[in-house]
DNA sequence: GTGGTCTAGACCACC
DNA sequence: GTGGTCTAGACCACA
């Protein structure tokens, strides 16, 4: 996994679980990698994992069980769901907008570019 | 002036004077606010003014001439849009894409908001 | 380490940085001391270290990673004799003819002080 | 006139008074430009020419008959000479010496250049 | 532990 | 007056 070196890692790799679960490749209640086998995969160390979990888990998208492991919450897609769009409406689009205005890009150039763009 | 604390206010200044530079608030070689005037103005330190007028001097938006201080570049809006624009499409916008697709946003509902959008 | 007052510190012990690295001092991808480090070590502010590492990553000659320190680049050696060979043949050089001229010095003087001359 | 921002003002139009001085362009008691006159030429604010003459001054190149202006001192050539050559073997020579050994470049490189260059 | 940022205040060279 | 540099010390996010 390569990282970005403008935002926090551990974002970095929620943002990667929450696609994951969102792709539905994780299911309500299953159980997640652990904060070491996570750590190894991504080549980093397992304090950022621990924040990386600890942060979902504040948000709900994640629960754990003591001993165990972490675990896919139930409602985790519909609360990321939830999280990401107030975020998108609120912040996001506006930015955007207002840097479109400032950079003289059209609206049909946007347009363009997103039919033609095809990666997910 | 109010800053965000997420982004570093050093950065924030930039982009603001950037932007009154995009809306022709400044003409070429006029010279801007001293670093002093400047950090009184919006109420940081000195040095953090500083660091702004180095950061955006670095990337040919403005000059200096010793001992009477900084002016805008002759190209300063180029070299803006130049950099926001390769940004735009390179970063932004691939990020943006994708998150739409994630979250399950229709185009029209972007077209919706533009329209609807008037702050600049 | 001693500093000259003509020059700004922060420049001069980033000289000193590529010298060791041009020396093989430094392996490339190799960790360089923290900035609290160095600064105990050369005596000098925490902040005046952090200047020097900025304005060496800046030119590609270090790179950081978040939490973890500076390291030294894969091609720093490249990096700094492209910047030093271009610096010396652009300005050093014709400045030197220049005085040589001016001083009436002869190169056969300037061969004899070279030969000489064995400090590096 | 053309300014490197690198170096003082003052110091490069001392420069440039005294490389008229070692080419002949002044005899000895002549009167050189009033700080005024001078400071218009070059398109500085005429304290800076003050600077330059003060500076001149000081090293005994030029001298001044108040109300009346400022003139080369008689042994003005044997000044510059001296003091240039000192500064040169001192500090500039040792400096190329060891630029050279760090670059690898051979001195061979450098008679090449030396012969080819012939602008003074 | 690491680096990043900011403040406060100082001194300097330069114009 | 201008900017440049340095110090001291603080707080923060991050690994």
């Amino acid at each position: 996994m390569e990282f970005k070196s403008q935002q926090a890692i551990y974002i970095q790799i929620a943002d990667h679980i929450c696609e994951k679960i969102l792709r539905n490749e994780y299911q309500s209640d299953e159980k997640i990698l652990s904060i070491r086998e996570l750590a190894i995969d991504v080549s980093v160390n397992p304090n950022t994992v621990a924040r990386t979990y600890e942060y979902l888990e504040e948000q709900g998208i994640i629960y754990k069980q003591r001993g165990i492991g972490y675990f896919v919450a139930k409602d985790a897609i519909t609360k990321i769901l939830l999280l990401k769009k107030e975020c998108f409406f609120r912040e996001d689009l506006p930015w955007l907008f207002k840097n479109m205005r400032l950079l003289g890009i059209e609206f049909s150039e946007l347009q363009e570019k997103y039919t033609r763009s095809t990666d997910i």
